[in-house]
DNA sequence: GCTTACCGTAAGTCAACACTTACGTTAGGT
DNA sequence: ACCTAACGTAAGTGTTGACTTACGGTAAGC
């Protein structure tokens, strides 16, 4: 049950913000902090949920804490969802044929 | 930004439970409710957040509100996971790369 | 028509959590 | 050695949200 905590971590909107911007690259987490409404702490205790979710992780250069994404947490989180990408298919599929029934019973 | 939405639904963990039962098929309230240690009219509420985020969504069968899966939010999630995905598979590759060359300068 | 399932909604409560400021730590520059 | 830059963490606060109980509405059975 990984994915739950990539799901509380992605949940929250400016989160999701660093987790875009990271999207560009590798940044630290100054260069992060700059633009959003929020003070850079704020971020730091952000980078904190993400990495615990496997969805970041952290390089030190020197004073330094470089961000980047974490495949491992994207990859169980695209797995879970892709469960239900298919059963949803499926359900999808059978609710067109149950309409072109009663279409075609007009 | 409707992935926002379909995000902080499955952030949830009872939220995420009612969702995987309709991995299974159309189900009533009722039968949605039995079993979860929440009351009916949380599961009700919980149902609305899913519907809102068009995760699920509802059909009146007499007294009966029957629930399913809608492929909706859950493909505009999977394409804006996707968007990560690629580029979380270009991080890697590089970093794999950058980590070889370390190895082979030993 | 009356009762009984089956639901959704309103109102209120309590805990989680996203912020803030203040402080401690580490590394690099002069 | 001192100062500064770049962080993480601790502690405290306000608000969101996940629950509860109570109530109103609709459809089916007798």
């Amino acid at each position: 049950m990984a994915y739950g905590n990539a799901l509380t971590a992605l949940a929250d909107p400016t989160r999701r913000r660093i987790f875009e911007r990271l999207r560009k690259g590798p940044r630290p987490v100054g260069k992060l902090a700059a633009g959003l409404p929020v003070s850079r702490p704020a971020v730091s205790q952000h980078l904190k949920v993400l990495k615990e979710a496997r969805l970041v992780h952290d390089e030190r250069e020197g004073a330094r804490h470089v961000y980047s994404i974490d495949p491992k947490g994207l990859g169980q989180l695209r797995a879970w969802l892709d469960q239900f990408w298919d059963s949803a298919l499926d359900a999808f599929r059978a609710e067109v044929e149950k309409t072109a029934g009663k279409e075609n019973s007009k």
